[in-house]
DNA sequence: AAGGTTAGCAACCGCCTTTGT
DNA sequence: CACAAAGGCGGTTGCTAACCT
């Protein structure tokens, strides 16, 4: 069938996000939610492209962004998932509330792809990371100059106005999003951690599914998978990585 | 101190899937 | 049922900052 281009990319602008785009974007989302992306940057009165509104907000903007570093926890967990699901990112990132798919898909082939080569290879010592930390996480630095962020960073989780979601009030220990009506306790790491080893799949049914952290459908397929590699005992050899 | 190299991350691209007509 | 539009995903690229020599 015909492929329209994503978009007409005359007159659109590319590159790094500056902030007033930023809240120009996050204003609009929060008045008039993102029903319709392709039309979202001209009723918003930004020049760009609809799929770069999305990814900005997605990845960047969405309130419920978890950001600063991966937790030893959070990196296993990755680890685990993608030994189970491969590169679908976006189901394993379904699993890290908070993460998007595009941070985890950076942080695998940054730092935990590098850590089992390292690891396989020699188990001696980790990768000694080249950069002792991560940089303030800030937008885009651009011709308008480096901005600061009205959106999250690790000391300064999002407070955002947005009318649809409340954060958690501390993002070390908990996250609750009301809109996605879900909550993550403290346990939900040693469940998810748990649940590649225990085949009952009793996280699951205890309430902490993906499925209610994601309308995503598709999750309902890959829960099956999941559930069919536990039983089939693929994730104990998997998970002895 | 300066230049080169490497790592990290935001953003883009193109394809596939889903949904609407 | 066929087609088009829109959404979503994974791979890749390019820029910036940190590190090394």
């Amino acid at each position: 069938m015909g492929r329209s281009p994503c978009c007409d990319k005359t007159g659109i602008k590319r590159g790094p996000w500056t902030a007033e785009e930023d809240m120009t974007l996050v204003a609009h989302i929060e008045q008039h939610g993102h029903s319709n992306w392709r039309a979202l940057p001209k009723q918003a009165g930004l020049l760009r492209c609809g799929k770069s509104c999305r990814l900005r907000w997605i990845n960047y903007l969405r309130p419920d962004i978890k950001r600063g570093n991966f937790t030893d926890e959070e990196e296993d967990a990755i680890i685990q998932l993608h030994a189970m699901l491969g590169n679908r990112w976006s189901t394993i990132a379904a699993r890290l509330p908070g993460r998007t798919d595009n941070e985890i898909k950076n942080v695998w082939h940054t730092h935990l792809k590098k850590r089992l080569d390292s690891s396989s290879s020699k188990t001696s010592g980790q990768a000694a990371p080249k950069r002792k930390a991560k940089k303030p996480v800030a937008a885009a630095s651009t011709a308008d100059g480096p901005v600061s962020m009205p959106v999250s960073s690790p000391e300064q989780p999002i407070s955002s106005s947005a009318t649809d979601y409340s954060m958690a009030s501390s993002l070390e220990n908990t996250a609750s999003f009301t809109s996605e009506e879900f909550q993550i306790e403290d346990s939900f790491w040693s469940e998810t951690l748990a649940m590649t080893v225990d085949s009952s799949g009793s996280a699951m049914e205890a309430g902490v599914t993906p499925n209610s952290a994601s309308p995503s459908s598709s999750n309902d397929e890959m829960d099956f998978w999941v559930r069919l590699f536990m039983q089939a005992g693929e994730v104990q050899s998997l998970s002895q990585i």
